[in-house]
RNA sequence: CCGGGCGUAGCGCAGUCUGGUAGCGCGACGGUUUUGGGUACCGUAGGUCGGGAGUUCGAAUCUCUCCGCCCGGACCA
């Protein structure tokens, strides 16, 4: 029955069953990485390199990077953003004109088109976003605006390591600001510092922003977001008061100047900065020993206002209210998605595994069947499967011909925050068992009240 | 880019010093085992020993050369 099969097939559920699924697990640490992060993500089968600092991701690493993208996507939004799309290959010529062509260096990858044009793949699109800008916005009554994209971008390194961490072609959402003033731009700023909080937030991270140096431009209006996780590459120093702070559902109204003041104020007064801008005397001034926290983390996300840096040489200007011509106040904001699983594989794993956060998880949860081929068990695990879907969430079913600790091992691997034990033993009884990665508590009940149990967990 | 290391089966490794025609564990596949935390046993398949050149009767092993990857540093989101 080809046709039936093939029509099977193409159900969208039957995918997530494991024995459908790919999900290349390795037993054993690959050599090649150093980091937890790499190699777990290696050995869960989420990416598999392609060269250095490239790699292809596999349908379960892409699921994670999606979910994270999801709510980059939505937070930008909320904040006011808009979403956009610019190309990875760039022409040379803007480049030119902003006289970074030549300043980058041999980290920008350059390539020529069969027209013997000088072309690059962007390491970041300060040039062209402004082109964009110039030729489309020329009056004060068109501001603000934040224009965002989420694309791959490569920077030629000398050596990259640490997996996704640091690879040569990676993810980044970068955002950036248009304002007539530097007032507004700073308020511009504000809204990308709080919509970064929040996002980091709904991700399950403690992710804090930390004073950044600015170089040339001077200010205090550049920040850099760090996980913290004990395998960090950077040492932070810090306010264990900053750590504490939550944003949780507070509505805020990104266009109240004073209100997103106000919240920046609260999260960037607290003493946090990394070992680039530590100043030991000011941290004791101004932090009681107490509270003082020095800890290891990630930049995950970096913002910056910057002023007329790319509008002057690249002449974006906009008419004023008085009809004079003056150059944009910008500023630019970056999260960087691909660098993100890393890190919350650094900030959330054990001995035996990843260990998701339930707003990113690739599924919301795994069923494992202890006794495949065992008519009862089978039945349980198809109807939790099907009620799971049904209540909208995303279940793996292991359904493989494999023995229990096998499956167990796997599911620890892979780090699913519920799994949903099935077995001819717990079934004799009516119950099966849920139990939670983080803490490992695991609970008896009916299939009816695990599935129930999951949807409150996930859709309140 | 500097310094160090590595490249042998899908993965982890031994064999290289002292040249004799490639092995172990895991995994895969076929069986047996029906087993609630990577079970045990039997069997099978799988390798241009990173590429090229050279020395030699003979090279995974010695020489030259190229390439790739990893680690530390510098650099960087």
């Amino acid at each position: 029955m080809p046709l039936r099969r093939a029509r099977r097939r193409l159900k969208g559920p039957e995918n997530m069953r494991l024995s459908r699924y790919l999900l290349p697990i390795l037993k054993e640490t690959p050599s090649e990485a150093s980091i937890v992060s790499h190699q777990l993500m290696l050995r869960a089968g989420m990416i598999k390199q392609e060269a250095a600092g490239l790699y292809a991701w596999l349908p379960f690493g892409y699921k994670v990077l999606r979910r994270i993208e999801q709510i980059v996507h939505e937070e930008q939004q909320r904040a006011g953003a808009l979403p956009m799309l610019m190309p990875t290959i760039q022409p040379a010529e803007l480049w030119r004109e902003s006289g970074r062509y030549d300043a980058y260096g041999p980290e920008m990858l350059r390539v020529r088109d069969r027209h013997e044009r000088d072309m690059l793949y962007g390491p970041t699109n300060e040039e062209m976003i402004t082109d964009i800008f110039r030729k489309t916005v020329t009056s004060y009554r068109d501001l603000p605006k934040i224009l965002y994209h989420i694309q791959w971008k490569f920077r030629d390194e000398i050596r990259p390591r640490f997996g996704v961490m640091r690879a040569r072609e990676f993810l980044m959402k970068d955002a950036y600001s248009f304002d007539l003033t530097k007032e507004d731009a700073i308020h511009s700023y504000n809204r990308m510092l709080v919509s970064y909080i929040r996002t980091f937030e709904r991700m399950g991270l403690t992710a804090v922003p930390m004073r950044a140096d600015t170089g040339p431009i001077g200010g205090d209006h550049s920040h850099e977001f760090l996980v913290l996780a004990e395998t960090g590459e950077s040492e932070v120093f810090l306010d264990r008061a900053v750590t504490e702070l939550n944003l949780g559902d507070a509505d805020i109204d990104f266009d109240d100047q004073a209100h997103v003041a106000g919240i920046v104020e609260k999260w960037t007064s607290p003493y946090a900065r990394t070992d680039e801008t530590h100043d030991q005397s000011v941290f004791e001034a101004e932090t009681p020993e107490e509270r003082r926290l020095t800890a290891r983390g990630i930049e995950v996300g970096h913002i910056f206002y910057f002023g007329t840096k790319y509008s002057e040489p690249l002449k974006a200007m906009v008419t004023g209210p008085d009809g004079g011509s003056t150059p944009v106040e910008m500023g630019s904001y970056g999260i960087g998605p691909s660098r993100l699983v890393g890190a919350i594989i650094e900030a959330c794993h054990d001995e035996a595994g990843i260990i998701w956060p339930e707003a990113v998880t690739p599924f919301h949860a795994g069923i494992v069947n202890l006794k495949q081929g065992d008519s009862k068990a089978d039945a349980a695990c198809e109807t939790i499967y099907t009620a799971l879907r049904k209540a909208g969430l995303d279940p793996l079913y292991d359904d493989r011909e494999e023995r229990a600790g096998a499956k167990f091992a796997s599911m620890d691997l892979i780090g699913l925050p519920w799994r949903v034990t099935v077995g001819p033993r717990g079934l004799k009884n009516g119950v099966v068992e849920l139990t939670e990665r983080r803490g490992g508590a695991s609970e008896e009940m009916t299939p009816e009240e695990a599935v129930a149990r999951l949807s409150s967990v996930y859709l309140n």
